[in-house]
DNA sequence: TCTGGGGTCCTAGGACCC
DNA sequence: TCTGGGGTCCTAGGACCC
């Protein structure tokens, strides 16, 4: 060993912190539910289908990440497991909360996703981060209700093993800051869990007799680049203390918006799947509006069930390029249902369908298209107030003709809570 | 009967141009 | 019979993330 006793930190003074909520879906549907306390409970995803958080008493059940729900409601019975429809508007909602309580506490942070947030403690001596790694668990499960676990280490990559590391040794926070340490970590730690290695690169690299994430940061790396890009040689190099991936605090402007459902029925006739369709391009009309920008380019796609192989299977695409860039629920939803006529084909059980809008540009820089009649600052107007009036009384207040009212399509949510904290009408009432 | 949704980044290869 | 080389742009598809 050339460099670096053990005991020397390592990672060229860098040091990052990964703040993960643990359990988060689970955990929000904790907060104002007392009852749910040291119960199992699981979220599924969108029409009931499957699980996508389970709190530890899930886990410990033996409750798989992804398993189809159906397939254990058995199991679900027999040991009483709560179980929830998921909750978008309480998760996003407590999200904004978390995030806010953390930014507060934190130099700098980058909001990785939902429930992780990036800190950069770059220049923070080891026990003060340490130290601020516990104050943070404190302040947000007083402030919010929520636990995190916390992991710390000189570059994201490793800051992310250093958390599942906590997590699994039920831990606040863990330091992964010496060569010793961080050596016989990723020696314990498969390949395959590390950030950025996905099923099939643990297949390739078990393939070359890589089974462990120290045998990915001993690997040439020419072999890495060669056959994983650059990402995965960033990956290999963060492993070994070369922070390669760096904070992104402003988060970058959005490349494309997508909205997508599965039906809870399969539907053959036109009518309904206009009906979701006008419905998908609104929601990503009012989602534009909300991040200031506008669409170049809308696309529109269906398809029937792929689990069922006995029926035949269809699936088509089509993108239309707008007239010019645009916002406004009305042209979306023209557009999308133009679209979707254009691929619609009689005599199929369409199960999903979508719609993305893509070639995003920020809302100021959008030039006035030159062959429309339209006057473009009514339109602005008449959406202003739909969404005022869609955020005031509820979403589905307002809405255009095409959406329609029957809702056939509509999601399974047969276990949903209530949005505890987004709905005036479903505020918790405490009696005294 | 029942199997999620919403994103990003990278590369190879084709079209096209000079 | 001969039929280069190099650049850019775009797209489809594959990999990954939570």
């Amino acid at each position: 060993m050339t460099s670096g006793d053990a005991g020397t930190p390592k990672g060229g003074g860098k040091l990052f912190a990964l703040v993960d909520c643990n359990n988060f879906y689970a955990s929000c549907e904790r907060v104002f539910n007392p009852a749910l306390r040291n119960r199992p409970v699981v979220v599924l995803s969108n029409n009931d289908g499957c699980v996508i958080a389970r709190s530890e008493e899930a886990k410990q059940l033996g409750i798989r990440m992804g398993v189809p729900a159906f397939e254990i409601e058995p199991l679900l019975t027999a040991h009483g497991v709560a179980v929830f429809s998921s909750n978008y508007a309480l998760y996003g909602d407590f999200s904004s909360r978390v995030m806010t309580t953390l930014g507060a506490l934190a130099p700098s942070m980058e909001v990785y996703s939902i429930d992780e947030a990036f800190l950069d403690l770059t220049g923070i001596a080891p026990e003060e981060a340490m130290a601020l790694a516990h104050c943070i668990r404190r302040t947000l499960l007083k402030n919010t209700g929520i636990p995190v676990s916390i992991g710390l280490a000189p570059t994201k990559t490793l800051a992310k093993i250093a958390n599942h590391f906590a997590k699994k040794n039920n831990i606040p926070a863990y330091l992964l800051d010496t060569e010793e340490k961080i050596t016989e970590l990723l020696r314990a730690t498969p390949a395959g869990e590390v950030w950025g290695i996905g099923k099939k690169y643990a297949a390739l690299l078990a393939a070359h007799g890589m089974v462990t994430a120290y045998d990915l940061s001993r690997a040439p790396e020419g072999w890495v680049r060669k056959n994983m890009t650059v990402t995965g040689l960033r990956t290999r190099q963060e492993l070994c203390g070369l922070s390669c991936i760096s904070m992104e605090e402003a988060a970058p402007a959005r490349q494309a918006i997508c909205t997508s459902r599965s039906f809870g029925t399969s539907q053959e006739a036109l009518e309904p799947l206009e009906e979701a369709t006008a419905t998908f391009a609104t929601v990503c009309a009012a989602k534009l509006r909300r991040e200031k920008c506008a669409a170049t380019q809308l696309m529109v796609f269906i398809h029937t069930n792929a689990f069922r192989s006995d029926q035949p299977q269809y699936a088509r695409n089509r993108v239309i390029t707008l007239t010019s860039p645009t916002n406004d629920s009305i042209q979306l939803v023209k557009a999308a249902v133009e679209a979707l006529r254009a691929i619609y084909r009689k005599g199929y059980l369409y199960k999903k369908a979508g719609v993305i809008v893509m070639g995003l540009v920020p809302e100021g820089q959008v030039q006035k298209d030159l062959f429309s009649g339209e006057d473009s600052g009514r339109q602005r107007k008449l959406m202003e107030s739909l969404d005022q009036l869609n955020r005031r009384y509820g979403r589905g207040t307002l809405q255009i003709a095409t959406q329609g009212t029957t809702r056939q399509w509509r999601l399974r949510q047969e276990k949903l809570s209530p949005a505890y904290t987004t709905r005036w009408s479903e505020l918790m009432e405490i009696r005294l």
